[in-house]
DNA sequence: TAATCCCGCCATTCT
DNA sequence: AGAATGGCGGGATTA
């Protein structure tokens, strides 16, 4: 498999040091610190750079100190938006973000040819109100096919195909982004999401209605740390939704963060729930910007279909590509303004991880040097480089 | 209290 | 049969 190159630590720039607040420090464990988004994060900054091509699990798991079940959650909904292909048995080929715009694109035309749901983007996402007993389908369409999705003319299940892959992260991934890429909804809310990608319209019990949800989460959480998406509310009930950036999040000037950014906490402290943190960690969010999207134009896929080089994805793109100033200057520009961004912020959360000229400093440089990210036992060990990494990347070039 | 979602058991599917 | 996958939901943590 291909070793990829350490990432490159930070380098600079001191912490905002106005981040304080409750720190799960005080209690030890801290969930935060654990999310599939951050987890996300880091295998991205590990494996999104020159030279990799391929990616073994086993790898995976033991750079980022996770166990594999992990990596498969992460790994199926990358696979679904392109950026890697299954090889074979643990392996996986690294196809990079600029697969993405090709993979969205077939995205789009698959669900438009299954005619999938033209539940409109009515921008008001009370627009269409789904009542938990209602078959869903009278929404979408006209045609349904009768075995499976009795919401959305979603993911044509193969025949008899299985009952799990029908229901697999993977595909309801890409129903989920389908529900973005087809129609001009720019916010759908979790409810929603839900209902329309696994909503079983009958017997909706509780039971069963959050189970799904916590899919929702899972995808939402991972694509969101690729900028995909962004995690809002509706404008009028205030319900937890999300947000299509799409490939346009890339172009936006990040606004002001404000609180733990959607998806992207500290993860891989080796401590379990229930018992003590006794890493280095500190709290690390709301590093996330805020991209304002106008209102929603699919048409952007057509203009990146050649999956050029034009889009970069998430905070923690390729550090050469982020310095590179080979590209259109307003490119440049925006990419200046990320890098300044997406500087940590360690907002409402306890002592900071710093990278910089702190005790934990002197930990992660010892961990840098003494690591190099062929580990013995990495989990100790390297997720907090690459947690620093994962809030630096951009504006890094190279360690020390 | 509601929203989030970690965690790992264990059923399936694949060698 | 054993290993690799990954559905699933209990229950802990956060907001």
């Amino acid at each position: 498999m291909t070793a990829p190159p350490p990432p490159p630590p930070a380098t600079e720039q001191q912490p905002d040091p106005a981040s304080t607040g409750p720190s799960a420090r005080s209690h030890g464990y801290s969930r935060k610190q654990k999310s599939l988004g951050l987890l996300c994060s880091n295998f991205l900054v590990l494996y999104n750079r020159d030279g990799v091509t391929s990616i073994g699990l086993d790898d995976a798991a033991s750079r980022l100190g996770v166990e594999r079940r992990r990596i498969y959650d992460i790994v199926n909904v990358l696979e679904s938006v392109g950026v890697l292909a299954r090889k074979a048995k643990n392996q996986y080929s690294w196809k990079g973000f600029k697969a993405i715009p090709n993979a969205l694109q077939e995205l789009r035309e698959e669900g438009l040819r299954e005619n999938i749901c033209n539940f409109d983007g009515n921008e008001d996402p009370k627009g269409y109100q789904i009542s938990d007993d209602e078959d869903d389908s009278e929404r979408c369409g006209s045609q349904q096919n009768e075995n499976s999705n009795p919401t959305l003319n979603l993911k044509p299940m193969n025949p008899k195909s299985d009952n799990r892959r029908e229901k697999s992260l993977a595909l309801l991934t890409q129903n989920f982004v389908k529900l973005f890429v087809c129609s001009n909804v720019e916010t759908i809310s979790l409810d929603e999401a839900a209902k329309l990608l696994l909503g079983d319209a009958h017997k909706a019990s509780v039971m069963r209605s959050t189970a799904k949800v916590r899919r929702i989460y899972d995808i939402a959480n991972v694509l969101s740390s690729m900028n995909l998406i962004e995690k809002t509310h509706t404008s009028d009930t205030r319900k937890p939704a999300f947000k299509w950036l799409g490939l346009r999040g890339k172009e936006e000037v990040p606004q002001e963060t404000k609180k733990r950014a959607f998806g992207t906490d500290i993860t891989n402290v080796s401590s379990k729930r229930g018992k003590v943190d006794s890493s280095i960690g500190g709290k690390l969010d709301g590093q996330k910007q805020k991209g304002l999207v106008g209102e929603a134009d699919r048409s952007n896929l057509e203009d990146s279909k050649d999956g050029s080089k034009s889009y970069q994805f998430g905070p923690f793109a390729p550090v050469t590509i982020a310095r590179a100033g080979t590209g259109n200057a307003r490119k440049v520009h925006d990419w200046e303004k990320l890098t300044s961004t997406y500087r940590p912020q360690y907002q409402n959360e306890g002592p900071v991880f710093s990278l910089y000229g702190s005790m934990e400093d002197m930990v992660l440089r010892s961990c840098w040097e003494e690591s190099n990210l062929t580990l013995v036992n990495p989990a100790e060990k390297v997720w907090p480089l690459l947690v620093g990494c994962k809030l630096y990347a951009p504006c890094l070039n190279g360690y020390p």
